[in-house]
DNA sequence: GCCTGGTGTCATCCA
DNA sequence: ACTGGATGACACCAG
């Protein structure tokens, strides 16, 4: 496209020109200073300039070579996917917290995900927060995720949002403090109503947590609750006797609700040129080592949801359609003010100046149309250029200067004849079917002011000469045709321009897609690290507790209850697993 | 010779 | 009813 209408401005100088010329040819101008070689070099100096405007304006080429750029190809396959994302699918790999992460890394991570007061995840804000910082992240493409997810800089989601500080101890929580104590019934007035609604939430049910000391962890600890929520099938390893129905946690919800659901990673892969196995392998990576609890759907999904990308696309269309209204609308605006100024609408300006210079009117149809189209797409050239403001404003249709002044006045006869005759034969050729037609009907004004007169000086003009039926008639087709011949080179220009804004609506929705994917990317990333953190809290913890007789407690029969209050209790697993089922139905009730 | 883009023209709708 | 703008459709032409 780009090059369409550079060519076009191009041509458009070209014909401006040679409308010049012909303005000049009856002033006595020489050709040579319109000479095409001289025109050519104007020309490609002009496309030079314009090559350099062109580069950020085409969003195919741009979009071809960020693509080549950002792009590498594999080997194997001979696909291309962007560098960055294989980047960070290993690293994320690599960045795995291992379970033998110290415990002092941890202890900082607990208070935070575990001392909310009224509303521990503050979604909304937790959810700019990694926003932000994944857009932060997104412009540290080099900088490598090990470094991002454990040496805790600043920038780091997880310290700079969630942690306390430092050696913060664990047992600052209320409720787990007074467990400790011994006084585990009071916590019920801080427990989320669901906790107080249990019909076995007794005192005697909740034991006593007696803290401990001890630094080892219990390692066939099972998925409780809170743990087989956090916990990935490998880690809860052991015990696999207690995997029973979890409990929704408030990651689960916003992960499947948010993210995983409405696009897969697959749609990175279509999108972006991703490699679509590595895709799936990304895609694998947060379903399972995760231990997120991806929609089931969401996988298969994952491969139709090309065609979801595809109906991504068409929604982008129909976002771009709705934004083709706003662009034609704007483009509706565009032309409605080229129509003002251009060639077409009639400004008193124009008509008091046809009237006036109607004998010396010029102005080649033809090449005014392509002035127009370069006028039309950039008005500010007109302005610039204050000699193409005598040429806007001649409406004269199709009728090469010295054919108009043949048709009204005779040539001087000072010009040689051969000169005379040649260029007659090539003004006449010049001259438009309608024109020959009223040479050949012998009408007495020209064909422009046929055209462009306002309807009361056409018929005024008409009354003062005694006119045949078929000139008339002519003269009435004239003037249709050339009002439309005008209102078709309009309507084209609105087409192109709209055109062009649609395609520009498209590259903007491309490049807002691509970054949709890369922040979603760096959140399921910035996701998985809080569950990873979380889950290695959990177990920590739980293995802290001991009842009151110095033992730990088995996670088989026992699990860590996240209360909405940000407390955490310790509940019998029966109890645990009941209220898991509760949670588990309600979301499925609210999807139907 | 075919393809494509540009242009003119006609028919039609609509304000 | 007339005029003219807008636009789809078609034909023609030049590159």
């Amino acid at each position: 496209m780009g090059w369409e209408s550079r060519l076009t401005a191009a041509s458009a100088d070209i014909d401006l020109i040679d409308i010049l010329w012909r303005q000049d040819i009856d002033l006595g101008a020489g050709r040579e200073i319109f000479d095409y070689s001289h025109r050519q070099k104007e020309q490609d100096v002009d496309k030079d300039l314009q090559d350099g405007a062109e580069q950020d304006d085409t969003w195919s080429g741009e979009g071809a070579e960020a693509l080549a750029r950002n792009l590498l190809v594999d080997g194997e396959t001979g696909e291309s996917f962007p560098a960055q994302f294989p980047a960070d699918i290993s690293s994320i790999t690599e960045a795995v917290p291992s379970e033998s992460e110290p415990p002092g890394l941890q202890n900082n991570l607990l208070s935070p995900l575990l001392t909310g007061t009224d509303s521990p995840f503050d979604l909304e804000q937790q959810w700019q927060d990694l926003m932000s910082i994944m857009e932060m992240q997104a412009m540290e493409v080099n900088t490598s995720t090990n470094e991002i997810l454990y040496s805790a800089p600043p920038g780091d989601p997880l310290s700079t949002n969630y942690s306390l500080a430092p050696n913060t101890p664990i047992n600052q929580n209320v409720s787990l403090h007074q467990a400790s104590l011994g006084g585990c019934s009071q916590d019920f007035s801080l427990f989320s109503p669901e906790v107080e609604s249990l019909p076995v939430a007794s005192s005697s049910t909740l034991l006593p947590l007696v803290p401990s000391n001890s630094t080892s962890l219990n390692s066939t600890f099972g998925s409780t609750n809170l743990a087989g929520l956090f916990f990935p099938p490998q880690l809860n390893g052991t015990a696999n006797d207690t995997a029973g129905p979890e409990l929704p946690d408030p990651l689960g919800g916003l992960l499947d609700e948010a993210m995983l659901d409405e696009i897969s990673l697959m749609d990175l892969a279509i999108e972006e040129g991703f490699n679509p196995v590595q895709a799936s392998q990304l895609e694998e990576e947060f379903d399972s080592d995760s231990g997120l609890s991806l929609d089931s759907s969401h996988s298969p999904s994952s491969l139709s949801s090309s065609e979801g990308s595809s109906s991504s696309s068409s929604s982008s269309s129909s976002s771009s359609s709705s934004s083709s209204s706003s662009s034609s609308s704007s483009s509706s605006s565009a032309s409605s003010s080229f129509s003002e100024e251009g060639a077409v609408g009639y400004s008193s300006d124009s008509e008091t100046l046809d009237l006036e210079e109607a004998e010396g009117a010029v102005g080649y149809q033809p090449e005014y149309s392509k002035f127009c189209r370069m006028s039309y797409q950039d008005p500010s050239q007109l302005s610039c250029l204050p000699y193409l403001e005598h040429v806007g404003h001649n409406h004269t249709y199709n009728m090469a200067p010295s054919a108009l002044d043949s048709a009204d006045l005779p040539p001087p006869s000072a010009l040689k004849k051969g000169s005379k005759e040649k260029q007659a034969d090539f003004l006449d050729k010049q001259m438009s079917r309608d024109e020959h037609r009223a040479r050949a009907m012998k009408i007495p004004f020209t064909n422009d002011k046929i055209i462009n007169l306002p309807v009361e000086e056409f018929n005024e003009l008409l009354s003062k000469y005694q006119l045949s039926e078929a000139q008339l008639s002519l003269i009435r087709d004239i003037r249709r045709r050339g009002k439309n011949k005008m209102a078709a080179q309009n309507c084209r220009k609105r087409k192109l321009d709209t055109i062009l804004n649609l395609e520009r609506d498209v590259e903007d929705l491309q490049r807002d897609k691509a970054r949709l994917l890369r922040e979603k990317v760096e959140f399921l990333r910035s996701l998985r690290q809080m569950k990873q953190k979380v889950q290695s809290l959990y177990q920590e913890v739980f293995g802290r507790l001991r009842d009151e007789n110095g033992r730990p407690y088995s996670p088989s029969q026992y699990a860590l209850q996240y209360a909405g209050d940000g407390s955490v209790l310790l509940i019998p697993r029966t109890l645990a697993d009941q209220q898991a089922r509760r949670q588990e139905r309600k979301p499925k009730d609210r999807r139907k």
